[in-house]
DNA sequence: TATTGTTATACTCTATAACTATA
DNA sequence: TATAGTTATAGAGTATAACAATA
């Protein structure tokens, strides 16, 4: 009767098609950029301000460890630096260097712009319209999970 | 009118709810189901019927010898099937065995699915269109990357 | 010589467990 | 006892390099 797809054909066809993305957008590293997890940890920790390594996990939904091992990669960098909470000594307090910031701008025109060029050489104002819609609906799904 | 969504958002938008997603796919691993590439595997398999192992790892845009790993826990669980090309004998062609296909369309097993079961809680039939209609426009964006 | 597939090895990203220091 | 962070280790998923078999 209706064309409502099942739950199981949607989930067939996302996790295909997310995959083949995500494997896609990481092959795209080149020397000297940042990986996948520093972009997103940097650009979350410029966005949001100053903050520790355990809130910054909990919004990318990975472990502290997890977290702690790519903001080493970014210190080492010189990309983010950390310094002691004057009111709490287990507690470290990341910023975003000058250095860093200047890598955000390179960072957000080497690979979102590249994203956006293969998007609008090959997709139609209703297909961009589409995939928008659907940006928020696989967030809301990453989280329902 | 124009609510044209423009590249730059819509790249941004993906790349931030494909990453969360993929994420969550990763964490949370259910005993007993596929993990990511061998459900993307298997699900291409089904659709495009019988083919070699590179064919399997151009489509889904990864090597060979990492596509050689994921189908060799396929066929250890029994889900796919080899045999030599009878027309040369450098070449596998692999298929879907029974088994194979039950786990791809049995819908309690797709129901148990973890990405179905927030599906199927979560989202109306609408959302469900919406997102049935961005997985190919997802496939053919890895694609042109 | 070129192609298909396999084996060996290593890197990235993530996890869990166990530890230290501070609260 | 609880929390923030670190160190150690492991596993999944991917890569490249070197190889064997076949064309």
């Amino acid at each position: 009767m209706s064309e409502d797809p099942n739950v199981g054909q949607v989930a067939a066809a996302l996790r295909v098609s997310i995959g083949l993305l995500l494997r896609r957008l990481r092959q795209v590293r080149v020397e000297g950029e940042l990986t996948l997890p520093e972009s997103s940890a940097l650009v979350r920790l410029d966005r949001g301000g100053p903050t520790t390594p355990s809130e910054l996990a909990k919004l990318e939904q990975i472990s502290p460890q997890s977290m702690g091992a790519t903001l080493a990669a970014l210190q080492a960098r010189g990309l983010v630096e950390r310094r002691p909470d004057p009111q709490d000594g287990r507690r470290v307090v990341l910023s975003v260097t000058g250095a860093g910031r200047d890598m955000l701008l390179d960072k957000r025109n080497a690979r979102a712009g590249q994203l956006a060029q293969a998007l609008e050489a090959g997709f139609t104002p209703a297909e961009l319209r589409q995939l928008m819609a659907a940006a928020p609906l696989l967030e809301r799904l990453a989280q329902a999970i």
